[in-house]
DNA sequence: AATATAATTGTAATCATTACAAAGTAGTAT
DNA sequence: ATACTACTTTGTAATGATTACAATTATATT
């Protein structure tokens, strides 16, 4: 994806372009490592000095509401954020903390409970050990 | 489950029985609404006047490390915590914010990448609207 | 009963997030 | 182009959740 269609992801949900909105979209697009807002603000705020932690913090709110962006709820503390919204499952590493991507199919799961609960996101969450650090 | 089922559950996990930490398990066996710290703490402090809520988050945490409570993440900000750690989903209403529990069956998820990988939890989170608030 | 070990408590510190007001930016109508 | 309006960005302050830490208290062991 590059920044037109960014720009066209924005304009389709009604939110007005910027330039710092831009770019928190671009570095979700080009770090699919499930940053957290510090991280963002740690990367952008080298290239962008004037840039605040709030319009991160506005931003991904408003591209979280706007369904563009998911947010990860794996860790106890901090918030993340994914740009892939498709259906699939994070495995967080209780050693190095990183969170792999994999694939599940959610909508298998049997849910007759939920026939009468409009359903608007899914997440399925594993904790462990990953293969780097069981060693 | 009675006190005494209590106290051998922590005595199996070598926690150290205190009148505190059966107090919070209790409360986590009587309240299956999923609670939050301050939930936990509001209302035993009526009963117990001297615990201190520092007291709730280490006999969570130790509860958490020693798999007798399950953590839940479902909630941007806070902490829940659930006496049940079967395997179960849990559904959290975007207008009531109650958390429901719902079954599914999370060993049916096919994760052929996970295979290398040490599973220690599995958690399942929808989000949506509740049958009570989307009348 | 004396001692060692661990738990509890209260306060202070930290970290993530939100509230808010001032300043800046862009778009629109005149 | 100018003035007006609405929205965004920014920085600081406030809030809320959680942890750190040291003093006190409780428990278990000798």
């Amino acid at each position: 994806m590059n920044i037109n269609d960014l720009t066209n992801k924005l304009k389709e949900k009604n939110i007005k372009v910027s330039f710092q909105r831009i770019k928190v979209l671009e570095y979700l697009n080009n770090n699919r490592t499930h940053p957290t807002v510090d991280q963002i603000y740690n990367d952008l705020h080298l290239e962008i000095t004037s840039l605040s932690r709030t319009t991160i913090y506005n931003t991904l709110n408003a591209l979280v509401e706007s369904g563009l962006v998911k947010l990860i709820t794996i860790d106890d503390n901090t918030s993340r954020y994914d740009i892939d919204t498709r259906n699939h499952g994070h495995f967080k590493c209780q050693t190095c903390k990183n969170i792999y991507d994999f694939k599940v199919n959610i909508d298998s799961l049997s849910e007759k409970e939920l026939k009468d609960f409009e359903i608007n996101s899914k997440d399925v969450y594993f904790k462990g050990i990953c293969p780097n650090c069981s060693i």
